[in-house]
DNA sequence: TTGACATATACCTATTTTGGTATATGATGA
DNA sequence: TCATCATATACCAAAATAGGTATATGTCAA
């Protein structure tokens, strides 16, 4: 009983480092299957299936070009996933910016933007004890 | 053979969805364990277990308070999503920016926000054919 | 200390998912 | 038409996961 009887939704897609690579090649234009087999080292069938998936959820769209299928980015569908982590936008800014002494942090932040997207045990602070934000 | 052998980041642990009621539930304060499994309708060790893996991910800490634990959304840890969905962010709004037709669209999508975060299928404009993404 | 409450862990089974191999479908060019 | 390239699907094994039940751990109150 794994993955409770939810359909998939852009999230699971998402889950899957593999397909998130594919929606980095997309990300600048389209591909075809075969170039992404090759960008990923995976077997055709294997990237066929995940893109399936991506397919199935909307994240990425196909057009038939002769005997070649390119895939693209369908953008749109991503956008939930990017609304929901907004929810928590303003609580992370809040917990670098209530205090002057970290403004120093929170440029450090943007600065090493990239090395966050992987490696979310950099920017926790060291546990203050005392929160504001529940009184 | 599941989930490929990379360790479980906070993609992984958004993509339940029971996992992001947790983080909703968690995002106007603090909560016990046991005020989420009320909310949730689990069983109290099903929830624990969910804790522990946004715990194990640092979505989520944890606070000892006599015999309950409070548990709180750590947000930085989910700034990475949002970062990552960033990057299509300009790929989405171009796509109904560029054709004046589809403003109308646009503020339908923007209208239509909530239904959209479960179903991605709606947003879908029929296939233009023609894209200045990729010429 | 004992009992009640709060939470975590161990263990179990059915179900998915992963990734692979073999094969089918479908379009193109000769 | 046939051979070939490009992609999709069927099927299979191993492993992970979802939930559940039973139980352990830890804390407070009397």
């Amino acid at each position: 009983m794994a993955r409770a009887a939810t359909l998939p939704d852009a999230f699971d897609a998402v889950a899957d480092p593999r397909r998130r690579q594919i929606l980095d090649a997309l990300q600048h234009g389209e591909r075809t299957v075969n170039e992404l087999v090759d960008l990923l080292g995976l077997e055709q069938p294997y990237v066929s299936k995940h893109l399936r998936i991506l397919r199935e959820v909307g994240v990425v769209s196909v057009r038939d070009d002769g005997r070649h299928r390119r895939y693209r980015v369908h953008a749109p569908a991503l956008k939930p996933i990017h609304d929901w982590a907004s929810q928590f936008e303003r609580a992370w800014t809040q917990r670098f910016g209530h205090l002057d002494t970290l403004l120093e942090e929170l440029q450090h932040l943007e600065a090493d933007h990239d090395r966050d997207q992987t490696d979310p045990s950099d920017d926790r602070p060291p546990d203050s004890g005392a929160d504001p934000d529940h009184p």
